[in-house]
RNA sequence: GGCGGUGUAGCUCAGUUGGUCAGAGCAAGCGGCUCAUAUCCGCUGUGUCCGGGGUUCAAAUCCCUGCACCGCCA
């Protein structure tokens, strides 16, 4: 079966945030799996070039427009390499090939008889490109969104029959269940399509910076018909060579699937498959709404880690364990909360302890017993067992894109070779007879069950799956269909000495040393608000930090920010070791007004009967936060010395009252 | 205002057609192993399944109602 998915194509006046990672991120492991199954596949990802807001831009940085998009186009190149983004083509709606296929389109819908000219009046929202009714905007005539005021325009527009496609698009919503997904969103297409469609306005006087509308001198394309053809442009559409298109859009067998977030669901649910059946081709087998990333500042103190920054997570823990993170905490189709904490809570429990220890350990224990893979192959064990049915349930996992379940799927083969281990135990076997046959064939099984982990990760975890290939001494690929058989490990293979695939992180230490790059934005800069075409608009609850941002360190603030802060001398009653820490240090403090449980990362430098009695100043307006489980309350001050980063406490006079205000 | 969704252990969530459905993972506690990244294995709570009413021999699961939160539309 043919496969073709694509992610919308962003805006370029956007920079790169999570929510762009994300659709991408989920489009390359979507596709992924269906390579490694054996499926013809192809993914598509690109950006949107044209519009008013990018020629506003553009003129604002002293640029063409097309050279802001280069730019940014560049920006997403970048980040697609880094995330190891195995996307088979890039569109660029300023493209030729791009501008050929929409001419082509519009000719279709044009032949239709679905186009025809009239003025349009209205309160125009230069932001989202759009008109306005009256009843939609307030007194002042602020757009809903941007809260920017709108200008009563009027034009000659090109207008499309969409009002004509309301029957038949239920019709086809009704006899393809699987047309809108998840289920909630075609029951909010159903009921839009239900409340009457309006025919829709598709081309624009006021700007250049678009496509030529054809026999329409003067107007341009509207961005949304220009921006959507992208998914059958980039086929062929309209072009000599039209292959791809055959093969990937219009074979009845082939599957098309548009990964897109749920804000922009009207777009890809109604107009665009109405624009397709007015042309007559085919539609899109799955349009598949996603939800958000959010952060909850109800319960993650924002100091202790609530802010989202994959990029610099990534560069600590690498694309992978980001990867991970996005596609088993959120399922898929439903909100999910980023923050570092749960990130690193899920780094630590799911990727250094069962995925890298289990994989070091297997390793290790072949090493250690005959220097090199196992040379005695192995069928009949547990691990062969639990396989199949687990196999069974990652691909219908993945059939439905539910990679959170795919991925417990794979959590439940690494349980399954740390209890076959622990069972068997090697290490006493290799004592008593060492490498005998029986050991081969244990450590066979266990190492095969690394090898098919592998492999089953490998559509999320890519990099990671090529490592662990390498480990087992097999060549580091990208594995296909036949890797999923039981019994691909290469006997005898010499096992080079590799790193921890993912280092066991001190979260207490990553959050403590954490201070916030990001200041507080109420409303955050135009550029990264205004809700583009195609690309993730930020709502107001949505995390959309801009990844490639610079480090904003340096950045000044007023004196009301750093009153938030409430810094308060207080009185060391009691020190102790927080157990199995080296760094934290559990305090009883006294505030002068009340007592508090505090844990400090001092315990390296500082030992508990010299802190005893000493003054020190704390935060006392952070929000609770557990350190290695111990709930502290508050912060104490030191200083970071040096690259080791020692702390060392600040003073304070000894005749200073517990609860004296330090400001 | 209309339509729809959600509310289950400290946290994140599974729970098909009503009858071992009161669960998983994480966190917590206890025990074990020592090959492995202080990793792994085993055992162990707490739950008015949002509140109230109803249907039924039996409801987290169906119906009504109230509350809270969310989404789409107006």
């Amino acid at each position: 079966m043919r496969f073709y998915a694509t992610t919308p194509i962003y805006y370029v006046n956007d920079l790169p945030h999570i929510g762009h990672i994300y659709s991408t991120v989920v489009g390359d492991a979507l596709t992924r799996f269906h390579r490694l199954i054996g499926d013809p596949t192809r993914f598509l990802t690109g950006t949107d070039e044209h519009g008013q807001k990018i020629e506003k831009a553009a003129a604002e940085q002293n640029l063409r427009p097309i050279e802001l998009a280069d730019r940014v186009v560049a920006r997403y190149g970048e980040l697609w390499k880094m995330y190891d983004i195995a996307n088979d083509d890039f569109i660029r709606t300023t493209e030729p090939r791009h501008r050929q296929g929409v001419t082509a389109l519009i000719s279709k819908i044009e032949a239709a008889g679905d186009f025809y000219t009239a003025r349009h009046e209205g309160w125009y929202c230069s932001g989202c490109e759009i008109f306005y009714t009256e009843k939609e905007l307030d007194s002042e005539k602020r757009c809903p969104i941007h809260g920017t005021v709108c200008t009563w325009e009027s034009e000659e527009n090109v207008f499309f029959r969409l009002s004509k496609y309301a029957e038949p698009l239920l019709r086809h919503i009704e006899a393809h269940p699987g047309f809108i997904r998840p289920e909630t969103r075609r029951a909010e297409v159903v009921s839009f399509i239900r409340g009457g469609l309006n025919d829709l306005s598709v081309s624009r006087t006021k700007l250049q910076w678009g496509i030529p509308f054809p026999n329409h001198p003067g107007h341009v394309v509207y961005v949304w018909l220009d921006a959507l053809a992208n998914y059958i442009t980039a086929l062929g559409f309209g072009a000599e060579d039209d292959r791809l298109y055959r093969e990937f859009w219009v074979d009845p067998e082939s599957r098309r699937v548009h990964l897109i977030g749920k804000d922009i669901l009207r777009f890809h649910a109604v107009y665009w498959p109405a624009f397709l059946l007015s042309a007559g081709l085919p539609l899109p087998t799955t349009v598949w709404a996603h939800g958000w990333w959010l952060r909850d500042g109800k319960k993650i103190s924002k100091s202790v880690g609530g802010i989202v920054r994959p990029d610099e997570l990534a560069a600590t823990f690498g694309p992978d364990a980001v990867r991970y993170f996005l596609l088993r905490e959120m399922a898929f189709g439903q909100d999910a909360s980023f923050s570092d904490e749960a990130f690193l809570v899920r780094y630590n429990a799911d990727l250094a302890n069962d995925l890298g220890n289990t994989v070091s350990r297997v390793a290790a224990l072949c090493r250690q017993s005959f220097g090199s893979a196992p040379t005695v192959p192995c069928g009949v064990n547990e691990i062969h067992t639990a396989y199949r049915p687990l196999r069974k349930e990652w691909r219908e996992a993945m059939e439905e894109l539910a990679f959170h379940r795919a991925l417990e799927a794979v959590w439940k083969l690494l349980s399954q070779i740390n209890g076959y281990v622990v069972s068997r135990e090697p290490w006493k076997i290799r004592k008593e007879e060492g490498a005998s046959d029986r050991l081969q064939r244990i450590l066979y099984g266990a190492a095969e069950g690394v090898r098919l982990a592998a492999v089953l990760l490998s559509p999320f975890l890519p990099a990671t799956s090529r490592k662990i290939f390498e480990t087992l001494g097999l060549p580091p690929r990208d594995p296909d269909e036949h890797d999923l058989r039981w019994g691909g490990l290469v006997l005898g293979a010499p096992l080079p000495e590799s790193p921890a695939l993912f280092p066991r992180a001190d979260i207490a230490a990553y959050l403590k040393g954490e201070q916030s790059p990001m200041e507080d934005k109420p409303t955050p800069p135009p550029a990264a608000s205004v809700p583009a075409p195609a690309a993730t608009p930020e709502a107001p609850r949505v995390e959309t930090t801009q990844a490639v941002s610079p480090a904003t360190s340096d950045a000044r603030i007023g004196i009301e920010e750093f009153q938030k802060v409430r810094l308060v001398t207080a009185k060391v009653l009691t020190a102790e070791r927080v157990p199995k820490s080296n760094k934290l240090m559990k305090l009883q403090v006294d505030l002068g007004t009340e007592q508090r449980q505090i844990v400090a990362g001092i315990a390296a430098r500082y030992e508990p009967e010299a802190l005893v009695g000493r003054n020190v100043v704390i935060v006392a307006n952070l929000k609770p936060a557990k350190l290695m489980g111990v709930e502290s309350n508050g912060m104490v001050l030191a200083a970071t010395v040096g690259e080791a980063g020692e702390p060392s406490l600040l003073e304070v006079a000894s005749d200073v009252p517990p609860g004296s205000r330090v400001k």
